[in-house]
DNA sequence: TACTGTGAAATATTTCACAGCA
DNA sequence: TGCTGTGAAATATTTCACAGTA
């Protein structure tokens, strides 16, 4: 069978990681067969849109009974492209960034840092949980020579433009970036923002005055 | 001039707080005027956008002018109801949740962490930035007291439904979810899912195979 | 003269409701 | 019978293009 690739807006990707990230729950239960319901409100979205997702892809499902919850989690990860293993790099190891290298664990199995970065001279050289700190000028060297195509940007907002700019320079393709600020980057280039006072502040409009 | 409660979809609430992000830096590096294409840039969207979702709640703007950027950004802390200050509460003080906790600084002087809680006796009486960790047992009970309205999860996924279910028995109306797992909550109240591998999901199925 | 504000058009996304199959 | 898959309808969101004005 062809995988040609399809076009998946990112709204359509969120849900398709969460119901990838849901499945591998229930596969992990034991659960052999997932209805669209099923899925549907472990996931917070309707059973309709499940079945759109999905059938846009092909035809994974069975008439009158539901989903093969391991098939459907092989082809979701297909699908996504999910899997292989990726080289990341983490740039700017404060409290957050070192937090991120410390919070990693095998069940991130999917996500290997390679390297973490600062310009701190006295945090060059230390090691996170594995994984070695180095200084700034050997970014882009380092980032070329593993073939990393993941960075995770944790440094103050002021930096974050540059290392950016840089970190693509030497290849990157997508970027986690946790620094308060809208990174201006090519388009083919990925970005994912988390910036946590934003997120805060959309709750904290929501639920009063 | 009365401030009717307008609906605000996510989507459009999630630009507001990202307009409000760059006025406040724009005041801080002393710009009176901002046009909608200078804004809409910085924000990476379109200006066209920026007028609308504008628009929709007043005349902010000078024709053949822009906004002017403190007025603005004060319609749109009023708009957002981020004028006073919020107490937070964070349960789970592992390696994100401390983190989290010492990451906090002044920047986000909106938000104030007045408890955490955790379960693991070893870590309750510890003082991590001035916030002291509590036994989950008391959760409910200090929430309730301190009229605290949102709430961070960095338990465990395992953890974090029952969690969340008692925040809310206790009065809590906005959550900030680091778990990996959607969680089953009555329709009021707000939540934002900040799962890191799904993040890297995403990227990672855009960028490559 | 440059902007904003805004209807109308275009596009994207979600839901409905039911045919069809295991 | 109890599901999925899916066109068609409904809804939501974005863009266009231009009138209007400081």
């Amino acid at each position: 069978m062809v995988l040609r690739r399809l076009y998946i807006s990112k709204i359509t990707l969120y849900r398709l990681c969460l119901y990838a990230r849901e499945l591998r729950r229930l596969v992990a239960e034991g659960e052999q067969i997932v209805s669209s319901e099923h899925l549907a409100r472990a996931c917070g979205v309707s059973p309709a849109q499940i079945r759109k997702d999905l059938a846009y892809f092909g035809h994974f499902g069975i008439k009158g009974v539901g989903y093969q919850v391991e098939d459907l989690l092989g082809e979701l990860e297909k699908i996504l492209g999910l899997s292989r293993e990726r080289h990341l790099v983490l740039v700017g190891v404060g409290r957050l960034g070192s937090a991120l290298l410390k919070h990693w664990g095998a069940n991130h199995s999917l996500y290997r840092f390679v390297a973490a970065f600062d310009s701190r001279p006295e945090r060059i050289g230390r090691i996170v949980n594995r994984v070695m700190i180095y200084p700034r000028e050997q970014m882009g060297y380092i980032v070329h020579q593993h073939q990393v195509e993941l960075a995770v940007i944790t440094t103050p907002a002021e930096a974050a433009q540059e290392v950016a700019e840089e970190l693509i320079q030497a290849g990157i393709k997508g970027i986690l970036n946790f620094a308060p600020i809208t990174l201006q980057l090519p388009e083919d280039i990925q970005v994912e923002n988390v910036d946590l006072s934003l997120f805060l502040d959309m709750l904290a409009s929501q639920t009063g005055r």
